[in-house]
DNA sequence: TGCGTCATGTAACCCGTTACATGATTGT
DNA sequence: ACAATCATGTAACGGGTTACATGACGCA
């Protein structure tokens, strides 16, 4: 059951590591993860507001105060590790690069060319900085419990970004041919 | 311009190959472009019809007939380079699995273990199939000019997959310790 | 005095899926 | 005759983004 909010996985999450305001939590969630997830303002407001209903957070600072800080509360946590164990529901697929790829006869040799130097550049400048992010990350959070997951969704970017530049270096080899 | 319909690419690229019935045109994006892309009816035939009345495509066989063959035409054509030659906007990340790893703190070594193993067996299964549909494609499409771009998509998923299986291999060592 | 950032929310909109209603054709 | 599949569409709904409206606070 339970209407697939996995924002309010994100929500309840972040609120898990410490309190804070909706606005704090939106940059959590950009910033932190930022790489494998996203929701804006206008998801999580709503959120917010339902699971203060169900009394999964608390608001402190007063309920009309001008900056409330929202506290995740006992069942709360339980929700969160409800959810947590839903089964991952992944979207339907939708590659925009591979659905031009794929009309490559259409767009023409040179323009597919072009697509896919840029997305290997892209994944190639991507990798550098997941390697370096992953290098911070373990002197900042290194001895954390966090760490080993953390650490999880920075390999899946350093693994995914390598094989994107395999892949467009395989690509573009086969099309290097004249014409 | 031109508001994002991604699925007029589909929907021309899919006539460009052949005319066809909306219901087929649903099929072979299912099963040729499944692996990267996909569209439901909701959107198939509303995007037919607007496409109709901007004289992009055609239909044959009778404008109320019962089952109507739609092909594109030249303007469909010029349209359909247009479109692909549009910059590629991807969609935010959501990544379900990666959002459960990382509050692994919260979900317990277990079920993350878990949720490991399921993900590397799926990725090495589907590794399987595209090297199988590789082999068959390459057989039967190897000498159209189509063949070099469709290998490209598929290449895309093997690559994809292969990362995936190192990845959730290297995470599984990573956990392997007592408790 | 005024700018930038922190902060809270809402409303409009868009994209897309699912479910439903309907019926023709074909094979057994 | 009937079931399965081919075929066409629509309506309801849901999830999510963007843009807008509003205002406090800190600082230069």
């Amino acid at each position: 059951m339970s209407r697939s909010s996995q924002t309010q996985v994100a929500v309840l999450g972040g609120l898990s590591v410490e309190p804070m305001t909706a606005y704090a939590l939106r940059e959590a969630i950009r910033d932190v993860l930022g790489h494998f997830w996203s929701e804006s303002f206008g998801q999580i407001y709503p959120t917010l507001q339902a699971l203060e209903d169900a009394g999964h957070v608390e608001r402190r600072g007063g309920a009309r105060a001008r900056s409330s800080v929202f506290a995740i509360t006992r069942s709360g946590e339980a929700r969160l590790i409800e959810l947590l164990n839903e089964p991952v529901q992944e979207s339907p697929p939708r590659n925009g690069l591979l659905l031009r790829l794929f009309f490559g006869r259409v767009l023409g040799r040179d323009r597919c060319r072009e697509l896919l130097q840029s997305a290997r550049d892209a994944a190639s400048s991507q990798l550098a900085e997941y390697e370096q992010l992953l290098a911070g990350l373990q002197a900042a959070e290194g001895d954390t419990p966090d760490w080993p997951f953390i650490r999880m969704t920075v390999l899946a970017g350093i693994h995914h970004a390598r094989a994107a530049v395999a892949w467009a270096d395989e690509c573009l080899d086969t099309l290097q041919g004249e014409q």
